[in-house]
DNA sequence: GTAGTTCGATTGTCCGGACATACGGATTGA
DNA sequence: TCAATCCGTATGTCCGGACAATCGAACTAC
């Protein structure tokens, strides 16, 4: 016997989900090793008392984040992984945390300007309109990581100079009932001027990392647009990247 | 009438493929604006002669896409977007050559050479084993844009000098029938050593964006391990990140 | 007028079946 | 021995139907 699947047919959560769960946590614990076939879509949903289409689309889902590769003729495999997540649009914050740094945020500014031209292009507003801005130092360890420039468009939520130094932006616009759907980012590099340097304790001239980044709701309203720059001694991108078939 | 959708059953493309083409096409020269609601399923697979699952199917690849967006007891809508393409692993060539410049290629080395700890390490062979070695300056409008030096494992393939300034990397690898599957990526900053910035035409000490990437194909083998350093004034990368739903 | 309820509309989930297509190995032929 | 062909197997595509869950708007009650 090689793996105890089952479903709780009593669950509200969906059998595919259930059975994408499982096997995603058989292979992250090593029950599925790298190369197994997993057996016959058929014969896995006869065992499991499902149909073939939900089987199909468990097995889906975890092609689709790149655990499993399918093949006609064949059958599907475990892809020999050192896969670990695919790139997602996450915030610096629940990074740093989710890698059990502390994060920390000093809050530098937080007003109502109006929206200079490349602001206003990149939020959709009109050129002198209000937007928010927010700048704030995020710290780990108590040394200064990133430099973070912010401008939301008006309305949208009240942002509170206390809650932005507890959590991050996204949070708090998730819990605003925004659905965050996607973003487009430019990464690059720099030489620090004068003012970055000192906020971020390099010296004028350090090469810098940057980050721009416009974010859409679900809606198509740009709902953030922000310009960050890191010290490359702390902080680098790092991200899985899935190949589209 | 808002469109004109239509499937050709004698066609070997499949049909759920050829609806989100005329979808997608549609989206895109137009006529489908952001916000338009999409009809219901039920409806629109009628219309077609088509079944619901396979309309489902079609509309299912789009919001993956990012294109569309479905509400349970709202419909489906058409993302208000400025949406282009989510980020996919991409070579460089392919990438410069999309843009209409005209990337060009000199190969500085290609050899075969023992592996150090973190090369073996990168690609799963033991260390002082063989690994082919190319070195490559890439260029755009007689400028050297970046500088990129890649490990490949032994008896992959064969790399001639010639195709490699013809060509990208990855093209050679998708030729000799080597499916792709993933890469991890780490983009970062650093001062210009005398060296590199010798070859990429910039001062010591100025400022360079650093790309590290293993490429893994479909059956897990690491098939790439490459470290490259561009000009940040010639290049950044740009990419649009989808939320993972 | 406002708050709560009902109800229609639409997507989400699931089923069971059918045929097509491609891969890999075994068989067959030169 | 080596190449071409056949065939079993597994996934790919497609169908038609059923019921559940959720959203929004109309409706009702206070």
């Amino acid at each position: 016997m090689q793996l105890d699947l089952s479903v709780d047919r009593g669950s509200p959560v969906p059998l595919y989900f259930q059975l994408s769960q499982q096997l995603e946590a058989a292979i992250e614990r090593g029950a599925l090793t790298p190369g197994t076939l997993l057996g016959n879509e058929i014969e896995l949903a006869g065992r499991l008392g499902l149909s073939r289409p939900t089987v199909r689309q468990a097995i889906q889902s975890l092609v689709d984040k790149g655990l499993l590769v399918r093949r006609r003729g064949v059958g599907t495999q475990v892809v020999h992984s050192q896969v670990k997540r695919p790139l997602e649009l996450s915030s610096l914050y629940d990074d740093l945390e989710a890698a059990g740094q502390r994060p920390g945020t000093k809050v530098l500014v937080n007003t109502v300007v109006a929206a200079s031209a490349e602001v206003a292009a990149a939020l959709g507003v009109a050129e002198d309109g209000e937007v928010h801005r927010i700048e704030r130092l995020r710290f780990t360890h108590g040394e200064p990581m990133a430099y973070l420039c912010n401008f939301l468009p008006p309305g949208l939520l009240d942002l509170d100079t206390g809650q932005l130094e507890a959590t991050g932006l996204y949070r708090l616009m998730r819990a605003a009932g925004i659905t965050l759907h996607s973003a487009r980012q430019t990464i690059g590099a720099r030489a620090a001027t004068a003012g970055e340097a000192e906020r971020l304790d390099e010296q004028t001239g350090a090469p810098l990392l940057t980050m721009q980044r416009v974010t859409f709701d679900d809606t198509g309203r740009a709902v953030e647009f922000g310009t960050h720059t890191y010290r490359p001694s702390r902080y680098s991108f790092e991200f899985q990247l899935l190949v589209r078939p």
